[in-house]
RNA sequence: GUGGGUGUAGCUCAGGUGGUUAGAGCGCCAGUCUGUGGAACUGGAAGUCGUGGGUUCAAGUCCCAUCUCCCACCCCA
């Protein structure tokens, strides 16, 4: 016998069960149908790019940690490792044929070759929407409604969408001249909801002075409410700058649509990508505060100056799907999906497999997914496949049934019997139980 | 990438200090039961002990390497 090989998958790369891919399908599609509701449309990308492409001239691949290699023609390709860099690229390709603005959505898998750890792979599925060609509030607003629509479609009742903007924060570190430092100040003040602000001021007082780590902890604190929190802000700023006059417009969007349950202004938002320009913001779950945002993103000035030279602002947001997934799971908001049909036919005699078959061709044009238990077994055994895969229904038809031209219907859920019913009747009888 | 933990039948786990043919429960298959299943009983299949080396007369058990998954850092989704 020639040896086994062992059916392993890649480290970071996972299958997906029926019933995990049926749940994935399920949100998925909730999803789609809000972004649909806002007027959103789908595109798709490859998954392989030219390196060049994804790594920008200077192939700064030390972060991303990119699949990449030749391929047969010796062509330096890469895996895409987000969405938002070949959207960047698909934007400029199409800048001619594309109507702006242009509100897309894209679900996709992207790879990164990084460590792995719970609900961190190498294969994930991102689900990114982005409104491109205008800098609005009109714009930004609608992102954000779009989460909030979003994770209530999903069931999610206690959710938070923190937002910021981030020329708030550069004004003020401007005031004290530590733009140069701007980015690094950034990536540290955004980790403070992770670390806790003792540390966050350990990690900037090797950037700046302690008085100035503790302003800069004092700016970006929350107080009691949003105006508060604005109002500080504006003292320590020249309360006219176009910054503020945003956050204010996004406000009263979010008044007038009854929304202020569900946003928080909170100026330690900062996002660590550095293309963030304006409007940024993270969404969190109460029930789950650990795993972090589920849902973040923000403006960004210039999409795709890498690759063209009209300026394309835009504003998006990125969810991922695997980590959503798990964090539905744990709050027990996905309803268990059934995976099987909704009826089954017994088989229980040779002779009357092509009158199994072609029952079955009639129920499923009566709208009923119906299998057809293949082969001649036990009835203890195709009940017990049955259950197993919680389907509700059996259609029993033997020689007794089959001397009448009668059928029995059972619902396997209450184990009751209804006999002697004509196919049509049963057909009836079947979508009647299956409503209840 | 750095540091720590983990790995025995499909699943959950037993297997003191190395010693003959590696066990249990659940699940699976078959039968008791020629057309109405969740019980019981009987029997059965199934394990390269993650993988590869090494030490030893002898290794699931000790050593080394490697892979997987988990945890922290990093980064983020």
């Amino acid at each position: 016998m020639d040896p086994i090989i062992e059916p392993k998958v890649l480290r970071g790369f996972r299958d997906s069960l029926p019933r995990t891919e049926l749940l994935r399908k399920k949100i998925r599609n909730t999803l789609e149908r809000e972004f649909t509701l806002f007027g959103f449309v789908p595109i798709d990308t490859p998954a392989l790019e030219y390196s060049e492409i994804l790594l920008g001239k200077g192939g700064g691949e030390t972060d991303k940690q990119i699949y990449r290699f030749l391929d047969h023609g010796k062509r330096d390709i890469a895996l895409r490792f987000d969405l938002t860099v070949p959207f960047a690229r698909f934007m400029a390709r199409y800048s001619g044929e594309i109507i702006l603005p242009f509100k897309r959505y894209h679900i996709a898998k992207v790879w990164r070759g990084e460590n792995t750890q719970r609900g961190r792979y190498r294969e994930f599925t991102q689900i990114d929407f982005d409104i491109v060609g205008v800098d609005s509030a009109s714009a930004d607003f609608e992102i954000l409604m779009v989460m909030q629509r979003s994770f209530t479609a999903l069931g999610v009742k206690k959710f938070k969408i923190h937002f910021s903007h981030r020329e708030l924060l550069k004004e003020f570190l401007k005031n004290y001249g530590l733009e140069m430092n701007y980015v690094s100040i950034l990536r540290i003040i955004d980790k403070t909801k992770k670390i806790g602000k003792a540390k966050v001021k350990d990690l900037l007082t090797e950037l700046c002075a302690a008085s100035q780590a503790d302003d800069i902890l004092e700016f970006i604190k929350i107080e009691k409410n949003d105006s508060l929190t604005l109002n500080k802000m504006a003292d320590a700023l020249d309360p006219d700058i176009e910054a503020f006059r945003r956050i204010d417009e996004i406000f009263k969007c979010i008044e007038e649509c009854g929304l202020s349950e569900y946003f928080s202004f909170d100026p330690s938002i900062t996002r660590g990508l550095d293309y963030y320009t304006g409007l940024v913001y993270e969404t969190f779950l109460m029930d789950l505060p650990e795993i972090g945002s589920v849902c973040s993103g923000g403006r960004y000035n210039n999409l795709a100056s890498l690759y063209t030279r009209e300026k394309l602002p835009g504003v998006g947001s990125s969810i991922g799907l695997d980590r959503l997934i798990s964090a539905l799971e744990e709050l027990k908001l996905s309803d268990p999906v059934e995976e099987g049909s909704n009826l089954i036919i017994l088989f229980l005699d040779d002779s009357l497999l092509a009158a199994y078959q072609k029952m079955a061709a009639q129920l499923r044009e009566a709208g009923l997914s119906v299998d057809v238990f293949p082969q001649k077994k036990k009835l203890a055994v195709q009940f017990n496949y049955a259950e197993k895969r919680t389907i509700p229904l059996a259609l029993i038809y033997g020689e007794t049934e089959h001397k009448k031209g009668v059928v029995t219907l059972k619902d396997l859920r209450t184990r009751k019997s209804y006999e002697n019913l004509k196919l049509e009747n049963a057909i009836n009888t079947a979508l009647e139980l299956l409503r209840s």
